[in-house]
DNA sequence: TATGTAATGTTATAATATTACATATTTTTG
DNA sequence: CAAAAATATGTAATATTATAACATTACATA
């Protein structure tokens, strides 16, 4: 026998292997360099990778970073599904950071009612530059 | 003589095509569909529309929706150059309808800076169903 | 066993964006 | 005005990101 798959909640193996590669990187990474990371692995084409982040994404437990078509484990303990997720950007050394702001949450929730909308999702990128950019 | 250059911040010939497409349209463009529109024009590689769209974003004139790949123009009358913009975007009939709430850009710059970010440009999109498509 | 569903594998291709290099136009300035 | 610098444009090639289409394998359970 191989692997177990998944009735539940657990991650298969593609999807386990997927969130490896993005929990030990410190930075968002294309599902193109995911797939380069996971060729010893037997991956072999972008669609296994995207099919697994489509999923892990549903999940809570990665995040995309919009404006840079690229991809981040979640910084969260307990990667609970979220109806906002926020990042600040550095512009300079592209250091990307995940805000956990329970209050811009609860913000962003009752800004979404007042324009109308059903069920939102809010997704916020914070860019400039970060203090050590900045400082020199 | 065929056209005056850009010493000011007037637009060049190619910028005023590319917008003009853009503000005829009432959903947001792929750099591709802008590309088609502007065949009849003499366009002929997309480096012609993305080197448009580069300065008319720069100008505020123009927005890009991150999660779309797509491009919309400033719905705001005098297209000042922001440091927010923010839309909500409908998962079922993709409208995208760009939101001017300075409280909430008040509010956002003032997180921003609470993150240690300087110089901040923040981009929100707020994802969820409108209330056409919610009411059916 | 057989049957349904989920996950995976694989090839090809679509869609989005940039690099590199050549040419042309405008502005500046000596 | 002529030369130089800066800006804008044209074009081909290529890089990067993402999905479509179809075949196969693994697991659950009747």
């Amino acid at each position: 026998m191989t692997q177990s798959l998944n009735t539940k909640n657990a991650l298969t193996k593609n999807q386990q292997l997927v969130l490896n590669v993005l929990n030990k990187a410190d930075m968002p990474l294309s599902a193109y360099s995911i797939l380069d990371g996971l060729r010893e692995f037997g991956f072999k084409a972008p669609l296994q990778v995207y099919r697994a982040l489509d999923r892990l994404i549903e999940l809570g437990k990665v995040h995309r970073i919009e404006s840079m078509n690229a991809f981040i484990a979640c910084e969260h303990s307990l990667c609970k599904v979220s109806d906002m997720t926020a990042f600040t950007i550095c512009d300079k050394c592209e250091k990307v950071s995940e805000v956990k702001d329970k209050e811009l949450s609860d913000y962003m929730h009752l800004r979404a009612e007042k324009f109308g909308l059903q069920a939102p999702k809010t997704n916020i990128e914070f860019h400039g530059l970060c203090s050590h950019c900045s400082n020199r």
